[in-house]
DNA sequence: TTAGATGCAAAGGGTTTGCAACGTC
DNA sequence: GACGTTGCAAACCCTTTGCATCTAA
């Protein structure tokens, strides 16, 4: 979308805050992010994690999510996949099964439009919340 | 969710908010509805619509959507269905095609949680964002 | 009558941005 | 050396909330 910026540097905080993202699978929020690279640049400041969280993700390095919070959580995996949100506890899981690219032809047909991909998230509870203790 | 809450009472502010909601397909955001319902009720305040909103979601009359933007929209169709989000101008359409419950059980499957619906949307260009004009 | 709903306005909370200093290429 | 990036803090903006008043049932 933003082609007209120029070349993108890769600072010391770009860098951590994408190593961060990689090594976690729990599509954290901005905040935590910024907790966790705060340990290893305690001065940084949220402000560049969020400019950094928004050029990383239109490099498609990660991939941003807002399913029904009011703010954003960020996936460090940037490869196409469905997301599991419980509606108890509010955490986001990876869903491991094939995305279905037969529905952007379904969809496409059906609209008219143009389509290029979709986004699925399975909403339900998930094994710690359904437990009864 | 809120099952504690007690029995809702049908104002006139909240009649003509379902209403204004009803009568369009184009999930609208908060501030939009108000001005719509400002025509009918000039004194009515942003604050009502928010709080008239909430609950009717509660109710299961409508529908909160959320698609990249940092601000909601509201669907007044309350049967589960697919939406199309245009990549350029943004507008968020209806997708006419069935929902596929099929995935639900697959997602079941993968892993491991019990899940009880999905949403589904398609990103790419509408009609008008890709003719060359 | 009474608990839920409204209007108003202030507060909340995640995210963005202006600016001077800094760091990468 | 140029220009993208950072830290800091203030500004933004959508949304929520406290409170006195009002109203549907």
């Amino acid at each position: 979308m933003n082609k007209t910026k120029g070349f993108q540097r890769m600072t010391k905080q770009r860098r951590i805050i994408l190593e961060v993202l990689r090594n976690t699978t729990s599509h954290p929020t901005a905040d935590w992010i910024y907790e966790r690279v705060k340990e290893k640049i305690p001065n940084i400041s949220l402000g560049t994690v969020y400019r950094n969280l928004k050029t990383l993700k239109e490099m498609g390095e990660i991939m941003e999510l807002n399913y029904g919070s009011s703010f954003s959580r960020f996936d460090g995996n940037p490869k196409d996949h469905y997301h599991f949100v419980c509606e108890k506890c509010g955490k986001v899981y990876d869903v491991n099964m094939p995305v279905d690219e037969t529905l952007n032809e379904k969809a496409s047909q059906a609209t008219g439009y143009k389509v290029y991909y979709h986004r699925c998230e399975f909403h339900g509870l998930c094994k710690e919340c359904s437990s009864p203790d």
